[in-house]
RNA sequence: GGGGAUAUACCAGAGUGGCCAAAUGGGGCAGACUGUAAAUCUGCUGAUUCGUCUUCGGAGGUUCGAAUCCUCCUGUCCCCA
């Protein structure tokens, strides 16, 4: 049972490193692993979805996972690949940013004190926040030299730029909780993303020097796309997994629209499919690439972890009424169903009175929704045919709006491109 | 401390008195094709009421006219000490 997870993560082509001994540790017993994560934001994103999902596969192989959010190494800030110096956060909004993550991470991972290996969810301020500067130089700082620490890469690459002592204290601040966690939960793993490495090897560094015990770091694969752009953007930024702040629908999107080069990395690295089930999946996939079997699946399963299911058929109903709908249909469907339907799409209010005295398209387009930055871009684009109202291509640039438009006497569907709509609600 | 180079739009990078809202490439957005994919091709990429207006590190100046010449300032890079 235990031996499956290191197995499993390099089918899934997930694992970059491995300290030696992780995989007989992991085959023997159950072991407490822990991640960490950066409270730079109230939300997570897709990015750190996938050390989520290692942490339930880490708990689902059999082992202990914990979760650590970072609220005191995030008030320093972590330098790993990061090639300047940056602000701290404010309390107000690391505190924020802590309880964001700390719910997310709660859904995820099975609490569940009954089982043995039931999760952890952990706050390193718990641990650091009485520890004097003092005293944490005295014992922990004594124990790795300033050479050891300046090899890291982290703090090399900005030999020449500069960096502060804040910054340069990180990997102590990081290594000081696995050290905790090694003694308190008997945590003997952490894991993370490549970039972490540093990090994590300053942890097993001071457990080793400091009392003599060995302890193990698995890193991940950081994700990259084929065409080399970054994983997990859209235009409008990052993907978050809080719908909130990236609709449900957006977000299935999202994965939706994975290219034909990614899509086999990425449903084995964000399902739980089993590597038969994959193969199956992935042959069908390569009879007709244009089905999109793998990104179907992809998106559905993801989706669903995140969202679940309800929101994941809702996604697919407005994609489904969006990419392939008449606008007859979607005239016809109750206002309820259709304000569901539109629930992830951008919306916008306008008053009727506005409408009636005839506003320019060009005018809504740009002052009074700010779907476009400006009036000239909103004529290029109209005369580059990259509007339509109502899923009508617009040609007329001078177009006066007026109330007949409107579907259900109240609606205006607007697309900028094909996947980009806005809706507008005349009151 | 001495000497030199450089600063141009999102980025890289041409332009060295008018033909410059500024070449070219990348990126971005859109169109065609397709499968809401990739690749490819095409258009757009300062604002605008389309008459103009505001831009080339900053502040002044020369000139009918300045990204381009002059002065000062600021930043960056290189060489010597």
């Amino acid at each position: 049972m235990f031996q499956s997870f290191v197995n499993e993560l390099r089918w899934r082509g997930a694992i970059h490193d491995l300290m030696p001994g992780t995989e007989e540790l992991l085959s023997k017993e159950m072991i407490v692993g822990y991640i960490g994560f950066d409270p730079t934001s109230d939300s997570l994103h897709i990015g750190s979805l996938l050390q989520i999902i290692t942490l339930m596969r880490f708990q689902k192989a059999g082992h202990k996972p914990i979760a650590l959010v970072g609220g005191a190494t995030g008030m320093v800030g972590d330098p790993s690949g990061k090639s300047a110096e940056r602000n701290l956060l404010d309390e107000n909004s690391l505190n924020k940013n802590v309880e964001g993550l700390k719910n997310q991470l709660a859904k995820f991972l099975n609490f569940d004190q009954s089982q043995p290996n039931a999760a952890l969810l952990l706050n390193n301020y718990d641990w650091m926040k009485d520890y004097s500067f003092i005293h944490f130089i005295r014992d922990i700082g004594k124990h790795l030299t300033v050479n050891y620490m300046m090899a890291k890469d982290s703090v090399k690459n900005r030999l020449e730029s500069g960096m502060s002592f804040t910054e340069f204290s990180y990997q102590l601040l990081q290594g000081y909780d696995f050290y905790y966690l090694f003694n308190k939960e008997n945590c003997k793993l952490q894991m993370g993303g490549s970039d972490q490495w540093g990090n994590i090897t300053s942890g097993t560094e001071l457990i080793r020097r400091k009392s003599g015990n060995e302890a193990f770091a698995l890193t991940t694969q950081l994700l990259k796309k084929a065409d080399g752009s970054k994983f997990g953007k859209s235009e409008g930024g990052n993907i978050w997994l809080d719908k909130t702040k990236t609709s449900p629908f957006k977000f299935y999107q999202y994965w939706i629209n994975t290219s034909d080069a990614d899509v086999e990395n990425f449903i084995k690295l964000f399902t739980f499919l089993s590597e038969e089930e994959l193969n199956i999946l992935t042959e069908e996939h390569n009879k007709d690439k244009g089905k999109r079997i793998l990104q179907k699946e992809l998106a559905k399963l993801v989706t669903c972890l995140v969202h679940g299911e309800n929101e994941y058929k809702a996604a697919i109903e407005t994609s489904e009424i969006l990419f392939k709908g008449s606008i007859e249909n979607l005239a016809k469907l109750d206002e309820r169903t259709f304000l569901e339907l539109f629930e992830g799409v951008p919306q916008f209010k306008l008053d009727m009175s506005e409408l009636k005295n005839g506003m320019a398209v060009v005018e809504l387009l740009s002052d009074k929704t700010g779907i476009l930055p400006s009036r000239g871009e909103t004529r290029k684009l109209i005369a580059g045919g990259g509007i339509s109202i109502n899923k009508a291509k617009l040609t007329d640039v001078e177009l006066k709006l007026n109330e007949q438009l409107l579907i259900n006497n109240k609606y205006l569907l607007i697309s900028k491109g094909k996947k980009n709509n806005y809706l507008v609600v005349v009151n």
